[in-house]
DNA sequence: TATGAATGAGTGTTCATTCAT
DNA sequence: GATGAATGAACACTCATTCAT
C-alpha cells in the first residue's frame, strides 16, 4: 500500500527501510514528534479557562491520529518487540506535559517513588482513557448507536471528574 | 500453533471448530463466562471492607486472563469484525456488576441518557484502566524496571481515588 | 453428503465401499442398469408412430439422470481411470438398442468393420448429441435466454434430420 | 503443478495471475483466440474440394487442443461458474464460421427463431460431435483397440453424412 | 455394524523479503 | 535509485481415508 501510494516499486522500500518493523518505527517516530510539538505549543498558549476545553483540544488533535495510535497500541500488546513504542510515547508525553505544566525543566526535588506513582496515575487514569476514547469512539457510537458529540461530552465530563481527583505532579503543589 | 501445542494434526482442529473465527469466538466465550461467574460470586461474598480489596481481588482474578484479554482488545482494535467481543464483554461486565452492586435487577427508573453516561464512565475510567493494567503490568515493570507489587499498590490507590470520584450507577444515590 | 443423507457416520461408508471410486462405480452401475431396463422395455412397446416421439421419450427418461450423466462424462474426460464407464455405458446402450431394434441377439453376419463404423455413427452422431442435450439443456436456456420447450423441439427436429441420414445397423437393411 | 512444470516457486504464479480462475480464463482465452485465427484463415483459403477435407483439417487443428477442450467441457459441466466459456467458445466459433462461410457479415434478414434453430443444429450436431471426437479419439482406440486413422475416416464419413443433412445457415439458401 | 476421533497430503493464497539488473 | 521477477515460509482450509473401540 505504501509503495502504491508513493507510486514506486515495492522493492524500493527496502532501499530506504531495513524491514517492515523499520517502517512502523519511523511512522511511530513521526507521530511522537507531532505530539511533542503540540505539547510544547500547548504550554505556550495555555492556561486554559478550564480543563474541559483543554481535553476537548487534545481529543480533536488526536482524532486524525487514531489509526497510528491503534497500531501502536496493538504492536505493544503483541509484546514480541523489544522497544515498546507505546510506552516510549506515553512516557515522553507525560514528562513533556508535566514540564510544560510546571513551566520548568529543573529538578523539583521529587523522589523516584513519587515520580513512579505520578507516572502510574497519569498513564492508567489519564493517558490510557484518552487514547482509548480516540481509538474507540467510532466503534462505540456504532455499537451503542449513540450520538458522537454527546459521547464526547459525556467522556470529557467523566474524565475530568475522575482524573483530576487523583494526585498531581510530584513537587507541584504542597 | 494450537494443533502443535495440543500435539495433534492441524486438520483435527477443523473437526472441533468450523473455522479460525470459531476458535477465537469459543475462546472469548469461555473468558466472558468466567468473568460472569466471578461477578455473581462477587455479589454474594461482598460487601468488601473497602474498595481497595475488591480491586485487588479483581486484578488477581484477571491475572491469568491477560493473554486472551490482549487478543480481545486487539481484535476489537482491528475493527474489521462485525461482532465486537470486547464491547460485548465490557457491556455485560458493567451491567452485571452494576446489578450485583445494586442487589436488584429491577428497573430503577433511570433514563437511557443516564445509563449512557454511566456506561461511558464505567467503560473509560473503570473497565479500560483495569484491563490496561492487566495486560500492561508486565511490560511496565520491564520498561520502568520497577517492583510489580509496588506497581499494583500504586495502581490500586490511583484507580480508587479517581474512579470513585465519578458518578455512580443511575438510580443508586437518592 | 452421502453419509449425511443416509443418516450414518462417514466412516461406515468405508465398510460398504472400498473407496470413493467404488461409490462412483456403483452409482454408474445402477444408472446403466436403469438404462438397460428402459431399453428392453422400449423394444417391447415400440414401434413408435414416428422417430420424433421416440426421441422425446428418451429425452424425458434421461432428464432426471442428467446429474449422474454429467459425472460419468467428466470422469471419462479426466481420463486417469482405467475402466471408462462412459464408454461402457455407451457401448451397452448402443448394442442393446440395436438388438431391441432388430429384435434378435443372433449374429447377423456383419463384419467387425461394419460394426465399428456403426458404433462410430451411433456414438458420435447419436449417443453424444443426446447426452449433450440432456446435460446442457438447462445451461443453454440460461445462456441464450430461450424457451426450454422450443429448444427441445428444435433439438429433436435437428437430431432426427441428421442422425437418421447416417447409416443404419449392420446387416439390417440391404 | 503449473509452478512445478515451469520450474518456479508456487508464489510466482500469483505475480502473473490474480487467482486460479484467472489462470483458467487465460488458458481458455488463448485457445479461443487460436480458434478464431484459424476460422478467419479458413475463410480465405477455402472453398474446399469437398467437406471431408475441411473436417479433416479442423480435426488435425484441434488435435493438440484436446486437453484444454476437455477442461473447458468439464468446467462447463460443473456448472457452478457464471461465465460459461464452453458456450462462449461454441457461440463465437459458430457465428464466425457462419460469417466466413457466407462471406458476409451483413444482416441477411434471418429471424431470431431461425437463428436459434440454426445454433441448435450447429451446436448439437456439429460442434459437439467434433469436440467429442477430439477429446475421445484416444480413449476410443484404447477402449475398442482399433486403428486411429480408420476411426478418423469413419467419423468424418458419418459426420459429413449426418451433419450436412440438417439445415444450413439462416438466409443462406434462397 | 457403527462410531468419534484422527491423519497425511494436498490446495489456493498471502506476506515479507531478496535477487539480478 | 529503481525495477520486475522471484522466493521461503507460512496460513486457512479441504479431502479422502484410517484407527481404535
Amino acid at each position: 500500500m505504501i509503495a502504491e501510494k508513493a507510486g514506486v516499486n515495492k522493492a524500493l522500500i527496502y532501499y530506504y527501510f531495513k524491514d517492515k518493523n523499520d517502517i512502523v518505527k519511523s511512522l511511530f517516530d513521526t507521530a511522537i514528534e507531532k505530539l511533542h510539538k503540540r505539547i510544547s505549543l500547548d504550554g505556550k498558549i495555555g492556561p486554559y479557562e478550564n480543563f474541559q476545553d483543554k481535553i476537548r483540544g487534545v481529543l480533536d488533535f488526536l482524532d486524525d491520529k487514531k489509526k497510528i495510535l491503534s497500531v501502536m497500541l496493538m504492536e505493544s500488546l503483541k509484546g514480541d518487540d523489544q522497544n515498546n513504542y507505546f510506552f516510549q510515547c506515553a512516557e515522553s508525553v507525560i514528562r513533556h506535559s508535566t514540564n510544560a505544566c510546571l513551566e520548568s525543566g529543573k529538578d523539583n526535588g521529587s523522589s523516584a517513588q513519587e515520580m513512579q506513582r505520578y507516572l502510574v496515575h497519569e498513564f492508567f487514569t489519564g493517558f490510557i482513557p484518552i487514547i482509548a476514547f480516540s481509538v474507540f469512539q467510532d466503534k462505540w457510537t456504532d455499537y451503542f448507536h449513540c450520538n458522537p458529540d454527546q459521547l464526547k461530552e459525556y467522556f470529557i465530563d467523566e474524565f475530568v471528574a475522575t482524573h483530576l481527583a487523583g494526585q498531581g505532579p510530584p513537587g507541584a503543589n504542597p
